[in-house]
DNA sequence: GTCTATAAAGTGATAGAC
DNA sequence: GTCTATCACTTTATAGAC
């Protein structure tokens, strides 16, 4: 192996860590797994990073700042409120049908966050990472139908990362389309009462 | 240790799995450290279960089985069906906050049966259960009112359970007890608004 | 900087005395 | 049936040659 950076050899044992995470679960997630899909040596593993659990707290910190607002943008036109939200939550829908391994990744990490002496703050900063997401396209999409929400955007978003959250969970478990299309009419019914034409 | 029927020791085993799980995380959960917990010795493991791998299926299975509607049940009175249902979340809630890391332990013992081979079905069952049991208490819900649900009762149990299980992942992460209120009363609302008078 | 080799500790599972 | 002792293996982490 070349001599990489270690900045670059770490970054990169992040991404084959997310690849394994994904593929196999947090439990199997162990450095020779991890060195072995990076293909790296054990021993360049410890020269990155001084501990697998540093290691898996920087994880979690990228996931966090790359995961983006997939559920609400798109073109509007002159679409409803009710509208917007329901391709929105389509689109998320899609995307978790696309690759439901990274979506199950996902919440692994969170709890795994949890459980882990020190990490709970990061759980919390990838929920407040999503709020933050969903609400700034829940304003985007007001805005665009002249409404305006009758609750706290914050609180709607909240209602949104719960629905789509609770959504991920029950579709992981039983992969059944047609509820999962049925729960995302109700959401966006449902939200979209949120809002009042001002 | 006196002479213990296999079937007991299988059942005090599993009891001490699920406390171990719940304080300390499923990976957390090994032979010795459930073992510990019950005050056994290695070897009394192997003589109940033929491999750790049958304990957790017997663990999960366990769960399922003795997982209570614990959600909407209560004194009805004439409350509105919206009440009902809001005064059920508030109870799941109070149960939620009375014992976490119960709460967490099952989310990652459905996450646990979605990654081992073989065990996916399990995780069906968990869920086929909460939806059978959300189906039922929300049928006498809106007996209770006089009410007919809008939608098939299975489609608006699967709604309740996505709200709470939503519900449940974000409190678990940021313990906020006031956002968790809005969403109930949002819950509720949207739920009771699947009720028309009959 | 990068490797091989190995240490030190933990894992599930078993053998064999009693 | 129940125990102690131990096997075979995997884990994270490090030492030391190059």
């Amino acid at each position: 192996m070349p001599r990489i950076p270690a900045a670059e050899r770490r970054a990169a044992l992040v991404q084959a860590a997310l690849r394994v995470v994904a593929t196999q679960g947090v439990a199997a997630a162990t450095t020779r797994a991890i060195v072995a899909e990076a293909g790296m040596s054990l021993a360049s593993f410890h020269y990155a990073f001084s501990s697998r659990d540093e290691l898996m707290h920087e994880l979690i910190s990228f996931v966090v700042a790359h995961e983006e607002a997939a559920v609400l943008p798109g073109p509007y036109g002159d679409a409803s409120l009710r509208d917007i939200i329901r391709a929105g939550l389509q689109r998320y829908a899609d995307l978790l049908r696309a690759d439901p391994l990274r979506e199950q990744a996902m919440l692994e990490l969170t709890q795994q966050a949890l459980r882990s002496e020190g990490m709970e703050p990061l759980a919390r900063l990838q929920y407040d990472h999503y709020y933050t997401l969903a609400a700034a396209a829940l304003t985007t999409a007001a805005e665009h139908t002249g409404t305006s929400w009758i609750l706290p955007v914050e609180e709607v978003a909240r209602l949104l990362v719960v629905l789509t959250d609770g959504l991920t969970v029950s579709w992981l478990v039983d992969r059944d389309d047609a509820a999962a299309a049925s729960v995302m009419d109700f959401a966006a019914d449902a939200l979209a009462g949120l809002g009042r034409q001002s």
